[in-house]
DNA sequence: CGTGGCTGACTGACTGTTCAGTCTATGAGC
DNA sequence: GCTCATAGACTGAACAGTCAGTCAGCCACG
């Protein structure tokens, strides 16, 4: 009975590990560039092993995007909680999606959306999946922002509307600071992001001096 | 000579062919799941003659990315030459970007986004041309605003500014418009871009009852 | 005749998946 | 405590299919 248990609680970490090591892979090299014999080295197994676990190569990419993008709201519902301003809260969302990361896994997770995009665009499965995670990421916008608006920290706003116009902002921003994009640096798409909140929710915001990264 | 002239002009045909069949291969399949085979069976060729022309999968495919983000760029530029109204101009440009077309080639469009994005992220070269790209279509908005500006439609504004967040905005939204996201259909992402334009360039803007599409 | 666009047939490399079988640990029966 | 059957994690080797790219030569035209 312990033995069974035990033996699920390895194969456990091993899925884990693969699915870990698949989605570093899939931000490295690309979704489709991603083979079974390289997510296999690098949790020092067979590529057969892999198979043996997910049984099939897309089932395992596929899960493995799932697991990364859940993992990446998972840490920002946790940085959520470490604080109850609102502004506040938006700049840690703005930050972590405009700003580059040095620490964390995170910082390869851009070429995860792309990914993840693309093959939305052409499998429904993962569609749906996608429209699912994203709306995850407006409620919580949505909730930032109601939860301000019933503390009175800001007036009457239409949160649900703001999340929408906020997310697809940083979206765009992501991208452009993603691919390098020399006109719009970190910096600069911080700037925009948190200037279109104030204009939309009604207060005043002002970059401070803070020393990205 | 006139026969090599001759010779030089079919050839140049059965480049653009190529280029085209292959974007169009790229928007439904994706990058890397684009065979030559397929492209050289859609133009009525050998596989041979592809790899005669292009040398490489890869080049083909590169080109064929470039060869259609400049094909949008130019429509987009002709189609802005219609009106001199910047609200009327903004509107198509949102519209071209945000509403799905059933006319013309462009409605696939947007799963070359994606991949050019996904290339672009781990390609310095195509990187750098995706840049470019981009910065033609955030010139093409701030000289818009810029004539506008110009002309007394608007009031002094900052049009690289807002272009740069206009642009960003767009890309969000019609990404959710791409992906079929039930939240954010054409209509709303069409008046969340309007919304902010004006809000950003200081004008009215009222939905009207247009039929879309 | 010769040039050049063009092709069919081929190949070599790659890779997802299968399969037969190994190794280890467990647990029952004695 | 020892043996042995069983299960399940795991693997090496082979298989089968796919494709980019090569090459020798065909054919139409000037």
């Amino acid at each position: 009975m312990a033995a069974k248990a035990d033996a699920a609680v390895v194969a456990d970490q091993r899925r884990d590990q693969m699915l870990e090591a698949a989605a570093a892979l899939i931000a490295e090299r690309g979704f489709t560039d991603t083979r079974i014999a390289d997510v296999a080295r690098r949790v020092g197994a067979s590529p057969a092993l892999v198979i043996y676990y997910f049984g099939t190569k897309d089932t395992l990419l596929t899960e493995a995007l799932r697991y990364s993008e859940q993992s990446f709201y998972a840490a920002a519902d946790e940085m959520l909680a470490s604080t109850t301003s609102m502004v506040e809260r938006l700049e840690t969302l703005v930050r972590l999606t405009c700003v580059p990361q040095t620490q964390d896994e995170v910082q390869g997770a851009w070429g995860l959306w792309f990914d993840l995009w693309a093959q939305a665009f052409r499998h429904p499965e993962v569609k749906k999946d996608r429209v699912e995670l994203d709306q995850r990421w407006r409620s919580m916008v949505a909730r930032v922002v109601h939860d301000a608006s019933r503390d009175g920290e800001v007036g009457k706003v239409d949160a649900e509307e703001f999340a929408v116009a906020f997310t697809a902002l940083l979206d765009g921003l992501s991208i452009q600071v993603a691919l390098d994009d020399p006109v719009v640096d970190p910096e600069r798409a911080y700037r925009i992001a948190m200037r279109f909140a104030a204009a939309s929710l009604g207060f005043d915001w002002k970059p401070s001096r803070r020393r990205a990264r």
